[in-house]
DNA sequence: TAAAAAAGAGAGAACGTTCTCTCTCATTTA
DNA sequence: TAAATGAGAGAGAACGTTCTCTCTTTTTTA
């Protein structure tokens, strides 16, 4: 099955050359900066589609250029490289996970905050509707960049980084909940972050909205094991 | 970096022809269907590694022939397409996990039965020496093959086959469990397991013993999330 | 049992295809 | 008009697979 052929556009000629393009400002900020981060993006979203539909090694660059309707010449004059653009898509993918954390909230309810964030993280990955695709086109790319990662030191690098900065922002949040009383003393809070990361993993990887079991199941789940993991001695606060 | 070359051998060289090759029997067990054998597993040892070292469509036929000492005419003989020796290297792979599985225990302690078998799968995944690869090459292999399940509908299939028998053994076996008052009553059988089965390969996913946490610190953890999954409300017995 | 025929197994060159990436040249934009 | 942009042919390597040929082992024939 090949990529669908999209018709060749020039994206500046869509027409809405309103905004005013004078002075040398014109050099960072102008129509032309701004429509080469367009097409920057046009490709990355092509290809996130094709990766998605063939893996990082099945998807080839001419599909690539099917799909975002643009020639390779046009193409290799933003990115250098299929590896730049796989790099570039695995670090924006990783980075978006890592960036639901930041939403974490520091209510002093720590075991509901957890909750909150595991489910967040799975619908982000199982229900993203901002590509075409299948739905859970986000949860695919990530077991791809997980596969990629075992083999490529680049992409294992970008997974490495952003994975440092949520247990770190995970392990703050967490010692501040312990010192707080919210979380059993006897924890071990770096091997309570990795089972909890884990438990997420899990069940994107194994795609439980998919198979039917729908977000608010979800819920009770995450609250009994995020309790035995926090609170291994069950004391209520 | 390419693929190690090796000698080339005949292995019918290997002048073990003490049996006699009387009789009809000789068709079907005789030296020459017993050295098919050996040369499929060469085979399919060799494309582990390949696949291993470089994802199914990273690693090229010719990689494949280099590992196993053998040239592309000999290996065609065997197997008659690299998709073929991919479905048989997932099928084997799913199904050593699931054989794990028949190993447990049916004793009246459902909550250690399941920790057993959870480190027992992680163990079997992260620590497997029977190749000379690395030793978490199993849990490598694991990713690779969801990875190829997301977009290849035979590998698909065989997943989903092996992934049937699992649920089912446990299905009945907390089944006996629940009705032998070891399992809260209030438990959705089904969620549990697919919530305990994304535990265990979440953990297997991040790759627990390589980052330093060794088993035995694992049980603990697998008790802990069994007991919350299996005894939500926390009656002993 | 000895010679002849058939079948099996493997090596390695070669096939057609597809891959990533480059080059040239035309067109658009500032 | 100079610089930026894009189309598309295509180079060269690598891909999965097949082909032909040789050598060995087994089976059949005399």
């Amino acid at each position: 099955m090949t990529d669908q052929a999209m018709p060749r556009q020039t994206p500046a000629a869509s027409s809405d050359d309103t905004e005013g393009s004078c002075c040398f400002v014109t050099k960072l900020f102008g129509k032309r900066a701004r429509n080469r981060e367009a097409q920057e993006e046009r490709i990355l979203a092509a290809a996130t589609t094709c990766f998605i539909r063939s893996g990082f090694r099945g998807a080839s660059m001419n599909d690539i250029c099917s799909e975002a309707g643009m020639s390779p010449g046009a193409l290799y004059r933003y990115f250098s490289s299929k590896e730049a653009i796989i790099e570039h898509i695995c670090a924006q993918h990783r980075r978006e996970s890592a960036e639901i954390l930041d939403r974490m909230s520091s209510s002093n309810d720590i075991i509901e905050a957890v909750v909150k964030v595991g489910i967040e993280h799975v619908r982000h990955m199982s229900m993203d509707m901002s590509n075409n695709g299948p739905a859970d086109a986000s949860a695919r790319l990530f077991i791809e960049v997980r596969a990629e990662a075992t083999r490529n030191d680049a992409v294992a690098a970008i997974c490495e980084l952003h994975e440092g900065m949520m247990r770190e922002r995970l392990i703050a949040a967490f010692t501040a909940a312990k010192e707080a009383g919210l979380i059993d003393p006897v924890v071990e809070l770096e091997l309570a972050v990795a089972t909890l990361a884990a438990m997420g993993e899990g069940i994107i990887l194994r795609n439980f909205p998919a198979q039917g079991v729908p977000l608010e199941a979800l819920e009770p789940v995450f609250r009994a094991l995020a309790t035995a993991v926090l609170r291994p001695t069950n004391k209520q606060l």
